[in-house]
RNA sequence: GGACAGGUUCCCGAGUGGUCAAAGGGGUCAGACUGUAAAUCUGAUGGCUAAGCCUUCGGAGGUUCAAAUCCUCCCCUGUCCA
């Protein structure tokens, strides 16, 4: 641990530090603290070295969605200032799963899954952080926490105490309500903060709800002889639905992944009330351009600049334009949509050259069993060729070429094979 | 270890022998209205060769013409006691 006087250092770096500190602010909810950041700041300026930053990622689902990239875009921000991003993938952890965003034990998940996870959590993640090797370094938490031992783990364990452990409201919450708790989820903040004693993170980024683990982190450098690392949360982002936060799992959530135009389309559909955050937290418009933006232009105008703003970021201004003009052509113009994916149906599907509405929705892949299917027609969701047909047990002669149209947003062009 | 309370459809939660594919709410989907916003209104919401049939109420057996409902054993959870 270096001491340095704050009185030796040169204004120039205060001023450094402080521009640093000041953009690295943005979104954030809480700094542990931001003097401990500031004084961290100007020291690798002085030393001409660069911080680790540690962001600690459970492969426990499949795909990143933009709740994900909140966090990933406040360790871009350090890496562009110079910083080391230490990702971890909690190939280890995600055994027990963090038990502080559920109201449920989590399932438990198997090596196999938890790899492939893991290979396109690092893929996506690409896409948000500078993979550069001087800029990022990838770790397993396996690589540590499979080797402990039972002492090591109950000397770990002898750091916390249950009345601690139940100050956190999601403990807190399953207990009173009697739901199950196990032991073995009251290790997570542990393991988590013993990653950070591992490779010596000088700040962890996380979501709010991590909190509790990146504090425990503190404790245990502290305990380890090691200066404390700097915790910086970020909100959680809450989903489309404008309640709930984002996840996989609730069906609210805009993948990183996902095509442009859905990307587009899921964005279009958040509550007004939405923008402001997103703008904030998924985008780098500058937070007075923001307060202008949505003070002076029609929302849906507003709400067209915050998904191009952020398709650009996955797919760039081009790909982004086109979205939005698609988007416009078939919501605002009610047009069909350029590019309709091709429904093949086989000539053995037919009978006389006919074949059951339902049967066709079910085969497009547009509903999962024939009931859907059947209720879509008698909801009068469904048209072939812009006609509305609402009698589930039409036999529809198949023209290659017609458009069968489910609900507001699914569209196939039917093919005859 | 003992006493008690529970395990219901995607979720919460009613239902204690037939009228139960199972109230109500949430979510979701469809329609109307819109800016594919919100709010609101209407309807739907296990499956199928579809006025009939099949599968579902922790698991396995059993009683009965008939079981989510009764009996037996088992598994799981919580509360209190030790």
């Amino acid at each position: 641990m270096t001491e340095t006087n704050p009185a030796d250092i040169p204004q120039a770096v205060k001023d450094e530090a402080k521009r640093q500190l000041d953009l690295l602010r943005r979104g954030a909810v809480q700094v542990y603290t931001d003097e401990e950041l500031l004084r961290k700041l100007a020291r690798a300026i002085i030393e001409k070295r660069s911080l680790r930053i540690k962001l600690g990622m459970d492969p426990t689902a499949p795909d990143i969605h933009l709740g994900h990239t909140v966090v990933m875009g406040k360790m871009r921000q350090f890496q562009d200032l110079g910083h080391k991003a230490v990702l971890i993938i909690g190939d280890y952890t995600a055994r027990i799963g963090d038990p502080t965003g559920a109201n449920h034990t989590r399932p438990v998940l198997s090596d196999e899954q938890i790899e492939k996870n893991a290979r396109t959590y690092f893929e996506q993640a690409g896409k948000v952080l500078d993979t550069n090797p001087d800029r990022l370094e990838l770790r397993h938490n396996s690589e540590w926490l499979a080797k402990l031992t039972f002492a090591d783990v109950l000397k770990l364990a002898a750091k916390m105490t249950v009345a601690r452990m139940l100050e956190r409201d999601t403990f807190e919450k399953r207990h009173r309500a009697g739901d199950p708790i196990g032991v073995h989820e009251f290790l997570y903040p542990l393991m988590q903060a013993y990653d950070s004693v591992v490779i010596r993170a000088d700040v962890e980024l996380g979501g709010t709800d991590q909190t509790f683990n990146c504090l425990a982190g503190r404790d245990l450098m502290r305990d380890a002889g090691l200066e404390p690392q700097i915790v910086l949360t970020m909100p959680l982002l809450v989903g489309l639905d404008g309640v709930e936060k984002m996840s996989k799992s609730k069906g609210n959530y805009v993948g990183i992944t996902d095509a442009p135009n859905e990307m587009f389309g899921k964005l279009m559909s958040i509550p007004d009330a939405l923008m402001e955050n997103y703008f904030t937290l998924l985008t780098a418009v500058p937070v007075q351009e923001i307060q202008q933006t949505l003070s002076s232009m029609h929302p849906r105008e507003a709400k067209e600049r915050l998904a191009v703003a952020i398709l650009t970021r996955y797919y760039g201004q081009d790909a982004a334009m086109a979205a939005a003009a698609e988007f416009r052509r078939i919501f605002s113009d009610k047009e069909k949509p350029s590019e309709i994916p091709e429904v093949a149906v086989k000539t053995s599907d037919l009978a006389g050259g006919k074949i059951g509405l339902a049967r066709l929705i079910v085969l497009a892949g547009f509903a999962t069993s024939n009931s859907e299917a059947m209720r879509l027609v008698t909801q009068g969701g469904v048209s072939i060729d812009d006609e509305v047909i609402t009698d589930p047990k039409t036999q529809v002669a198949v023209t290659a070429g017609a458009i069968l149209r489910v609900g507001k947003r699914r569209w196939g062009r039917l093919a005859l094979k």
